[in-house]
DNA sequence: GACGCGTGGCG
DNA sequence: TCGCCAAGCGT
């Protein structure tokens, strides 16, 4: 009985899928796959990647710079850190560039160059974890795996109206999935669970009168599907200060530095500031400059990161003596826009220098 | 299990 | 305006 429900469910979501077939980058067309090709692994393993936690939107142009700079695996295990980093910057989340050239590596020098073709194979590479595993397997390699993403664990705890707060609820999410993927095209079948949650089961005001699943959704029938998942309640964001110096030679060149490969902005490039405290710690002007200079207050910009607000003063100063620094290293400001700067450090340096970054097309 | 980890878009 | 949050992973 529930076997033939099931069979049901697959049934209408894979037929909105083909009605609804998304034409992304990362994905083959439907004459292909009706043909039974699937997807290049390192398209959908690289495209897996850049997704995690990141929209469609800003994925796709940072995608397909990727592929065309480094068409295989193997030219991403042997491109230099520096300028994967620096492809990179703005994305987000820079341990998974981290992890992105690891991972090609190890592809490379430990199987020959070609992804594994198992979840728990792909489970075992730096960067790759339940759901990327899953995710590869199934649309890359044809694997029945159950791939739970946020957007298949809104549709699942709305389908079967389920109370558990997250993310105490993931087990039985997960089991849920397993129960109903199909052993056919398991690939489209997560696909269409994510494209139905990003397009129809939304976590606000879901188009449920456009909904496969609308006559089976148990907290549809409750009149709420906005109420799930249950989440517990978020803490409070807290404040952080410092000071940026935007010290800049009689060459029109910009003191820049490296960032230690751990933790915040791991392994990418900044201008020198103070450390990001919860009060001020003196003037967090010339005293804690990295040179004696004639500092000029530049503002004030506010960056809010994942897990605290940072609020940085900018300060400016020209026609410094270029070996008054004893690290870092002095970069043309022609070239700033080729280097591993993250959003923060963009802000920093436009707020003193307006036009220092070539505007992005497209 | 909880926390650290970016960014940009949207209502 | 501003809080929410998006195809998570590592520790």
């Amino acid at each position: 009985m529930r076997h033939v429900k099931m069979t049901y469910h697959n049934k209408l979501l894979l037929g909105w899928y083909d009605r609804h077939h998304r034409d992304l980058p990362w994905r083959i067309s439907p004459p292909m796959a009706a043909r039974g090709q699937s997807a290049d692994p390192y398209h959908v393993w690289l495209s897996e990647v850049m997704l995690q936690q990141t929209t469609v939107q800003a994925v796709k142009p940072y995608f397909q710079k990727f592929l065309a700079r480094w068409p295989t695996v193997v030219d991403l295990a042997n491109a230099p850190t520096e300028e994967v980093m620096a492809a990179w910057a703005g994305l987000g989340y820079y341990a998974r560039a981290r992890n992105l050239k690891k991972c090609a590596e190890a592809v490379a020098a430990d199987h020959n160059g070609i992804f594994p073709d198992t979840e728990e194979a792909l489970r075992a590479l730096p960067g790759i974890g339940d759901y990327t595993s899953a995710a590869v397997a199934a649309i890359a390699f044809n694997r029945q795996a159950a791939v739970v993403d946020g957007n298949v664990e809104r549709v699942i705890t709305r389908l079967f109206a389920i109370t558990d707060a997250m993310p105490g609820a993931k087990p039985l999410i997960k089991a849920k999935v397993a129960m109903i993927t199909p052993k056919d095209r398991p690939g489209d079948f997560a696909q269409a669970m994510m494209d139905l949650g990003a397009t129809i089961c939304t976590p606000k005001r879901p188009a449920c009168v456009l909904c496969p699943f609308n006559g089976e959704c148990l907290a549809l029938k409750l009149h709420d599907p906005e109420h799930f998942p249950v989440k517990a309640a978020k803490k409070a964001k807290p404040v952080r200060l410092g000071a940026a110096y935007i010290a800049l030679d009689d060459q029109n060149r910009i003191l820049l530095r490296k960032r230690e490969d751990k933790g915040l902005l791991g392994g990418m490039t900044e201008v020198p500031t103070t450390e990001w405290t919860s009060r001020i710690d003196g003037d967090h002007t010339d005293a804690s400059a990295p040179m004696a200079a004639d500092w000029r207050a530049c503002g004030v910009i506010t960056h809010v990161f994942t897990h605290f607000e940072l609020r940085l003063s900018v300060f400016r100063a020209d026609n410094i003596t270029a070996n008054t620094s004893n690290h870092g290293w002095w970069e043309p400001l022609a070239n700033l826009d080729a280097q591993a700067l993250p959003t923060v450090m963009k802000k920093a340096i436009t707020q003193a220098i307006p036009q220092a970054f070539t505007p992005e097309k497209g």
